[in-house]
RNA sequence: CGCGGAGUGGAGCAACCCGGUAGCUCGUCGGGCUCAUAACCCGAAGGUUGUAGGUUCAAAUCCUGCCUCCGCAACCA
């Protein structure tokens, strides 16, 4: 008989860096699904990988001096080391590079472009100048820019588009006659009344400004941007080509779910499908865009320092408890926060003291009262029947939150029947039965019973932790194996139990948040340290480029937020001739009252151009603060506005 | 009036769709136990469920206004 399939993928990991524990999440939930399923008796495939190409990769492998291809090939490794470090258990590591997926999707490419999908954009294509913006047809009406308003110009850059307008409807209509299709709800929300509703836009599909990507065939001054080379990899790893697709394509495609960060859920959910009809393929079944786990309420950022990386935290604290805190800590659809404080809570509270615990004394006791091992003698209690069916339920709720993705809450199941033994525990009071030769016999099987309650606990946390699965299953002296050996709680056999250790030892909270917060301000003094010099250099320049640029000291005279926008200021200065208004994105900033009455510094001469409607005639020269904020640079008030500087 | 989500004891969450005495984990305090990793078990304190109204015999739950946070979009000359 042949099992079912299940194909489940994650988002391709760019490889322009090392990847932090948020991106590390991601591998850890499907794979965590993964293995669920496959102990659920699916047949499994799990695709993962490294998206390789693109301008920022060619950027900084020359800044690192080596060629692109040497620059991802290192970074891809140690994705991968990462991602076996953590235990998951990837069918297949695609990389965008491997010569099999660049000849797919050279093919896909020319297939779209054969049946008029892709065109050419040089003959509709319109380029605003100051924006440096390239427009389609229906972006340009009326022959100006829709982003500042003004004319544009046709150019003779080139770029190749997809018509995603004619899928529109049908993408729709697929939308609503699916509607677990997008996960969660909320999400699903968002892309339809922000992207489908209003209409979509063509989709720009090729670059000619940079060489670090899969060549256009049959126009090699183009390379392929990212959605086609990076979404087909779903597809192009089971062997799929225009030209007739392979066994693995034709068991596992369409996907069941892909797993992916909700920051892409937009390429996913829209022009993943929208490439798939045009290719004449069936839509991948459900997309799921996780939440984000944050450090602290801080995004991670490098510059900042405050990175978590996932290795970092299993040399503190292990494969299985990083995976158990990752995935018992993220909400379904919020936001996840992770701090050591938590992690070092968790770990102890229900690791340490609830999971680990209940394993070691269990083990314990049957080693020292029937030298390891019991059976059910029959003598029952009244106490009995309620664990049983605690297990018993334990196990169908997994199953069901599972279904669901909710896997937390999954977890949150199986730590409560680890709770729930603990109580058995002291309902028995083993140690007192013990201490009467005449009840030695129900000792047994309350022990007997507990070691059962603990092969339900090994046998369901197998794809949340399975290092720790398969330690539980030996100390318990039984055998790891699917869901379905748990189809009932035994009554009736003996168990020999292995030697008791100790599965995680209980941390000194205090000592090792000293040891971890002095890891971090290393680390922070470090990407301080590194930062300085990592300033972009910008090219010679001569005087006269210089003179190009007028600057000019100007008073502020009115400000007010501008309307429907966040980040924008409508300005009001004094330029020494006469008024002017510019717009400046420093809304969040500084609010209109503080800079009323300041001097500041203009570039005069700048193009003037409309941003949300308003015109802008000039800018505000202003200075990047390290965590994203700005400050403008403030002028000497005794300097009169109008000034010019050299 | 761009779209959507959320505000529940000290912290983090559940219950809201299908109204009926607010539940869980952590923390705090008290008690019990000793098989075990100062662990485990029991009990207690602590919430007028953001706010103002409305519907209802009854509202955390439905409706309306307001406040605050967040996501998406737009936007950073």
């Amino acid at each position: 008989m042949d099992k079912t399939k299940f194909y489940i993928t994650t988002a391709i990991a760019y490889t322009s860096r090392k990847p932090h524990i948020g991106n590390t999440y991601e591998v850890v939930l499907t794979d965590a699904i993964a293995r669920f399923k496959r102990r659920m008796g699916y047949d499994v495939f799990f695709l993962t990988g490294t998206d390789e190409h693109g301008q920022k990769i060619e950027d900084i492998a020359k800044e690192t001096g080596v060629t692109p291809k040497e620059y991802v090939d290192g970074v891809a490794g140690e994705i991968r080391n990462i991602w076996d470090m953590m235990n998951s258990s990837y069918d297949k590591f695609i990389r965008t590079t491997d010569k099999e997926h660049v000849e797919t999707v050279q093919k896909i490419f020319k297939k779209l472009y054969d049946q008029g999908d892709i065109y050419k954009g040089e003959y509709e294509g319109w380029y605003c100048v100051p924006c440096e913006s390239f427009f389609t047809d229906t972006q340009v009406e009326g022959g100006v820019c829709p982003d500042c308003g003004r004319p544009v110009k046709k150019t003779n850059e080139e770029a190749y588009f997809f018509r995603m307008s004619k899928y529109q409807d049908a993408l729709m209509k697929h939308i609503e006659k699916n509607p677990d299709f997008i996960q969660p709800e909320s999400r699903k929300k968002e892309m339809v009344n922000n992207f489908l509703k209003p209409g979509l836009q063509d989709l720009c599909v090729s670059r000619s400004s940079f060489k670090w990507g899969v060549p256009v065939t049959f126009d090699d001054k183009h390379v392929i941007y990212v959605w086609i080379d990076a979404l087909s990899n779903y597809i192009t790893a089971l062997g799929y080509s225009p030209d007739g697709s392979g066994e693995l394509y034709n068991k596992y495609w369409p996907a069941d779910v892909h797993i992916i960060g909700k920051d892409i859920l937009r390429f996913h959910t829209i022009y993943w499908p929208i490439m798939l009809m045009a290719l004449g393929e069936p839509l991948p079944k459900k997309v799921f865009g996780h939440p984000w786990l944050l450090f602290g309420t801080d995004k991670m950022s490098k510059s900042r320092g405050n990175v978590i990386y996932a290795d970092d935290l299993v040399r503190h604290f292990g494969v299985d408890a990083v995976r158990y805190y990752v995935l018992r800590e993220m909400p379904f659809a919020q936001d996840g926060t992770i701090t050591y404080e938590t992690i070092i809570a968790r770990f102890n509270a229900d690791l340490a003291n609830t999971l680990g615990n209940l394993v070691n004394r269990t083990v314990a006791m049957a080693n020292k009262y029937f030298g390891g091992t019991v059976s059910h003698t029959g003598v029952t209690d009244t106490m009995d029947a309620d664990l049983i069916d605690c297990a018993i339920k334990c196990r169908d709720a997994v199953a069901e939150k599972m279904e669901e993705y909710r896997v937390a809450d999954a977890l949150e199941e199986i730590i409560s029947l680890a709770r729930r033994s603990n109580k058995y525990i002291d309902e028995t009071a083993p140690w007192a039965l013990a201490k009467d030769e005449e009840k030695k016999e129900r000792l047994s099987t309350v022990l007997f019973n507990l070691l059962e309650s603990i092969r339900f606990i090994g046998t369901l946390i197998y794809p949340f932790m399975p290092d720790t699965a398969e330690k539980i299953i030996a100390q318990c002296g039984a055998s790891a194996s699917d869901v379905a050996s748990l189809s009932e709680f035994a009554v009736s056999g003996s168990i020999t139990v292995g030697e008791s250790e100790v599965l995680f030892a209980r941390i000194d909270e205090k000592k090792k948040l000293e040891e971890l917060n002095a890891e971090m301000e290393a680390a922070m003094a470090a990407a301080a340290a590194a930062n300085e010099p990592e300033e972009e250099k910008m090219p010679e320049i001569t005087i006269d480029d210089f003179d190009k640029v007028e600057l000019r000291v100007v008073k502020i005279l009115e400000c007010e937020p501008v309307k429907k926008s966040d980040k924008l200021l409508r300005i009001i200065v004094d330029d020494g001739e006469g008024q002017r208004q510019i717009v400046s994105g420093i809304a969040q900033q500084y609010t209109p009252d503080e800079l009323i009455g300041k001097k500041v510094i203009l570039v005069a001469n700048l193009k003037p151009a409309k941003l949300r409607g308003v015109e802008s005639h000039g800018m505000l020269l202003a200075a990047d603060l390290p965590d994203d904020g700005c400050k403008v640079i403030l002028a000497d008030d005794a300097i009169p506005a109008g000034a010019q500087i050299h």
